[in-house]
DNA sequence: TATGAATGAGAATTCATTCAT
DNA sequence: CATGAATGAATTCTCATTCAT
């Protein structure tokens, strides 16, 4: 009995707590964190102000807390893609960088926060951040020295180079995609961008 | 003799101009635009506040023109490089895409507000910023689209997705050198990611 | 059975009662009452922040309750010593005095609420605080009073003002002996203070 | 002109800032330093909220000032009486004394914030206030060890425990006088406290 | 009686902008 | 043109208190 409320009280709770996220995460995204009030956060969350306090320490708190959430989301977009994707690691890379460009086209409020906000702010300066994108990075890496060990990709290629080239090409053709309105397809982007860079990168 | 006192005046109200701007580009750069009060350019720039807004509409004003007067430096950087050059599309693009990164590295300050505050922020879609960019941007198309008309890039290459690719690296190179203290050589770097996409690039 | 169980309710009662009074009054002494949240006495005290509320009205009355507590405590002290020390005004006085200044000693908490906080503070407005000190004071001057009708001290001492004397003293003192970090003996001090103010007074 | 204009502002301003502290003073003493909002202040300064702003650093600051400028008026006070009152030690301690009596009975107000606020708060751990009232208290010890040294006062008085005397009478008599609602002559409560203890140091 | 969660009413502070001179 | 002074509107954060269970 007892048992049964506490769940309940703990699901709300965790509503609240994922209303304040997206909120943040859509109102960051479209105005900038710096722009972005927490009154504004509440009241599209439907929170009191003073609440977001029950679940945050204070605004850094809140902004810090936005990334995680949406890293942890893209991670299970992707891993079941990844399983399935056999062990070719251009295979596993291109997935990778396609689950990406997809969880962007449908959350663009992330991708904005993302790649306009956190990402080259200050922001990414912070240690819990910086933990979160190096990690992300090193998949990159970690899939391109692959590629290179077992010669599908040249000896002489950069592995940080390579990664930073993908990264970047999808920053910058996502910023392009959000400033322009979404008025194009940004996963067939994100195919061209992949298909040249391979090309490139290839022995 | 009211000429000359004119002139003076002129001259004084250019040197007060650029004192703010400076300024601003330095503390942009430093904490982020938003971060920025005015009463702080003031008092870096020795000017009083109020002096501003004989300068400048308002404080949104005061941001685009950070990136308008470093544009026109860049440009004035790269032209005479590329007169030198010889008329090689690939030396062409090669050289306006180092001397980027030469200006970057020179001034820090600079690629700070740009690629950390000003192109990632709500600002790019500002019609003024977007022209500079979309004109600097025209660039590399066109010397892209001479480079596969003149059969040295591959006939199916997508030039956007080419600027897309060379824009993207750049800012994301940056942006981590600018986060990790400017510790390494950032023109090598721009060198690096040149080599391998022209690489990507090629017939 | 059930008044086993109503016994024992009611000592977890008084002993979570107490507990909340001991912990306010050491939050009270370190940082103010204004400064000094319910939450953190709360915590402090161990005690959910709502149960308070079980106890004492609101803030203000748990405010109140403090002094009243430490009075009582250094009633209790103070009792026993005069029993044994005879019936001499004088030495009556200077052993209610002494007391005093030990008890602050043993619990400078209390000792910098009541000077630091309460007294000084409106609170001491307040009838219920005001009884207790008034009823203090009263002792004080009765024992004046006793003190001159047997000769020893001279018929034209203003009881009032050697009681105001010997209370701002100590106020004064402990105030003192407080702020700068209770280095040196407070009771030594007390015994000074005392020692001045008999040769003072005496007939 | 220019000139004249500057001091018409400068006068101005200093009406202002005198305004400000003189609204703190009152609202401190009525209802304490913390439960003084700047929000009130500035209301009952007929000020802007943020005006305060423009004067002090912060609240803190504000609070600091208010001994400052009331130390100033009793110092202006009093100098002129010392001058007329001759080289006497116990003249000079007896009119330092009771000029300080006069000034709290004038004003009521600056008495309660320094007895009841400053003088025994935290606030006086602030090396910016502790400088003023030990300037205060050491006049007062100076004047006694002369009185000592000329053997008017005998010579085993502790100068410190009698000035501790002096202050805490009066502390004392003024937080009565003031929670009872300054019915009585404070004054005359003054000279009697003088006299008691003035008796009890003597040779 | 006990309590976790919620919240309304302020509090201090900042800052872009205006205005009188 | 220049500028010191002034200010309204917002912002983040705190906290005593309430309430459903």
């Amino acid at each position: 009995m007892a048992g049964a409320t506490l769940k309940l009280k703990q699901q709300r709770s965790r509503d609240r707590r994922q209303q304040i996220i997206s909120a943040a995460t859509k109102l960051f995204g479209r105005k900038g964190i710096d722009r972005t009030s927490l009154t504004e956060i509440a009241s599209t969350a439907n929170v009191p102000l003073s609440s977001i306090y029950d679940y945050f320490e204070d605004k850094q708190a809140l902004v810090l807390e936005v990334p995680e959430e949406n890293f942890t989301a893209l991670y299970e977009k992707t891993e079941p893609l990844l399983l399935k994707g056999g062990t070719d690691p251009l295979e596993q890379l291109r997935i990778t960088y396609l689950s990406n460009f997809e969880y962007i086209s449908e959350n663009p409020g992330w991708g904005r926060v993302f790649f306009l906000e956190i990402w080259p702010s200050i922001a990414a300066a912070e240690p819990k951040i910086r933990r979160s994108v190096d990690k992300y990075g090193l998949r990159y890496v970690s899939l391109i020295k692959q590629a290179i060990r077992v010669g599908r990709y040249r000896k002489n290629l950069d592995p940080y180079v390579a990664m930073s080239l993908l990264m970047g090409g999808m920053c910058q053709v996502t910023a392009v995609w959000l400033l322009y309105g979404r008025k194009y397809d940004l996963v067939g982007k994100g195919k061209s961008l992949f298909a040249t860079l391979n090309e490139g990168f290839k022995a």
